[in-house]
DNA sequence: ATGAAAGCGCTAACAA
DNA sequence: TTGTTAGCGCTTTCAT
């Protein structure tokens, strides 16, 4: 491998002539800057990230720190972060934190600034304490802690809203939530939303139809949905908290023959791109998962340049996707 | 940021003895590691990898090059890739290609040995003359091309004659393929898996029934599908040579009101984890993520260490999942 | 068993 | 405009 030293001996300059051309800086001879372009060209040399980074006191990394790259919503996430990163020349370390506490303790302290310059962090269980980060951090979603972070997301509130409201004007009374979680911020968020959608309808709220769920899985899904249709009255419509937990609700729908959405509607959250697939397709809140990307990298830009900049809170959009699990087609 | 400079001088001794304690090396005498130990809780010192990465030649990283991380397959696999490349003190870097040609030579092009230690890599377009890597590497699935790097992967032919054995043992005889692919190796592997099974069976080859995809996304999928049930004589079972090409077909079934598994039985590649919970349930070749991960990581890290260790080509162990779309529940 | 010092490849301050 | 050189934080001879 041709180090900056080989270029220069080559080209009959010294390192920081080399060095200059490489980074495009001032003001090079053209005779000069010929002879070293040739030379560059001749030992094929790529610049050591490490060596550089190392002078420059950075590391050319950022770190995303999410649960679980098998959850279709963080999997297409990543994707997008690591898209919106490489123009700003960042490469993406991706920290799976499983959703638990020690996972997610694990993972922020190995993000030292040696290791990153910034990190992404999609935690669910971390606590206030926790966040003693070193280097520069965006929270991705909305939390009940109040830690100095900046966040970007969606306003969950007023999302949930927006899917039971779109379940009340199909005429639906007896609506259940499946996701509750008495720890997860973003839940307690989508809920309070829910309530709120209910109770500006006149519709009473029946705790049995608020199915708590541990993790946002398929397979949680189809449990609660099964609590739900054995209560001696069941609901006519179901808002879950996330794609996955729709995606198993229908599935259990599907074995106990309840049609959806004729004797059951449902609304999911993410809008993971199998919901438009599935049979019936679902209809869901569709967060705007690029902005969200674009936005977190944005945003720890700004901060890994200037590192004491005020907090900020980006609110990024969304939509519903009305798909069949609430409309017929 | 505490440095081993820092730990020394507060512990009263060099940075080489700080370095020893810190690398587990050689003996220390108790005391000084005592002390040590102390001034390293004291500073909470961490390493700085850049520079230790630096100074060994090595950079910490592997490089994992897949198409997209929104397709299920590569993401599930990504997070069995990064869970195993932790035990061999390894980041993992991913980069996107999304399948294209310049996407793939670009990701090439930035593997530099001061980026990564090695690279896995699951390409679709590469030509044999971009494979002029410079560090290890390890191909991901079989490849028509006959490049000189270490495989891992299933055998293609013997899982897609097990995939259309299957079918046949239902008493299908008009079974289609979807995803025929020109340049694509896995494809004509499968292609000839499904040939050989229908041979074996005494049942004739119609080329009408053999639908080709240029992407194998949900949607190619569904037109496909669309293709075969327009036919004067439409199959009775299809063979798709990945889950989302599946779950398009069953979604085109569907929609045309076709009865899965009854009037057509569907049968996908790849297991993903959505793949039990559609309606109908997909039975699916299962390869065996987890051990891919683990031998292409360990292979590796055999060939990190030693680096003209003989070319390897790993067959890992895969199954077949049955479900509802090929047996009714 | 431990210290001193060189050097990994690069950038930047300082000289020239 | 370009060369010389120090030094980023670490590991590792080479002495001691």
């Amino acid at each position: 491998m041709a180090t900056l030293k080989d270029v220069a001996r080559l080209a009959g300059v010294s390192v920081k002539t080399v060095s200059n051309v490489v980074n495009g800086y001032s003001f090079v001879k053209p005779d000069n800057r010929r002879r070293v372009e040739e030379a560059l060209e001749a030992t094929g040399y790529r610049p050591n990230l490490g060596a550089r980074n190392l002078r420059r006191g950075r590391t050319g990394f950022i770190a995303l720190v999410l649960p679980e790259l098998s959850i279709p919503y963080f999997a297409e996430l990543a994707g997008l972060v690591i898209a919106a990163a490489q123009e700003h020349e960042w490469n993406v370390l991706i920290e799976q934190t499983f959703g638990t506490l020690s996972g997610e303790r694990q993972a922020l302290a190995s993000l030292g600034p040696h290791l990153v310059d910034a990190a992404i962090l999609s935690p669910e269980a971390l606590q206030v304490e926790d966040f003693q980060l070193s280097v520069p951090a965006v929270l991705l979603g909305e939390h009940d802690v109040e830690v100095p972070i900046s966040r970007v997301g969606i306003d969950n509130v007023a999302a949930a809203m927006t899917a039971v409201r779109h379940l009340i004007s199909l005429g639906r009374t007896r609506i259940a939530a499946i996701g509750a979680h008495p720890q997860r911020g973003t839940a307690a968020l989508r809920l309070e939303g829910y309530q709120a959608a209910l109770e500006e309808a006149g519709l009473p709220f029946v705790s049995s139809l608020v199915v708590p769920a541990v993790n946002y899985h398929r397979a949680d899904g189809a449990a609660a949905m099964r609590t739900l249709l054995d209560l001696r009255n069941p609901p006519d419509a179901v808002f879950c908290f996330n794609d996955l937990l729709a995606v198993g609700a229908m599935r259990t729908a599907a074995e106990r023959f309840v049609r959806v959405p004729h004797d059951l509607a449902i609304v999911g959250f993410d809008n993971n791109d199998e919901s438009a697939y599935s049979s019936p397709s679902l209809t869901s809140v569709a967060p705007d998962k690029a902005a969200i990307a674009r936005a977190a990298v944005d945003l720890l830009r700004q901060r890994a340049d200037s590192p004491d900049l005020a907090l900020d809170d980006v609110q990024t959009p969304f939509s519903l996707q009305v798909r069949e699990s609430t409309v017929a087609r």
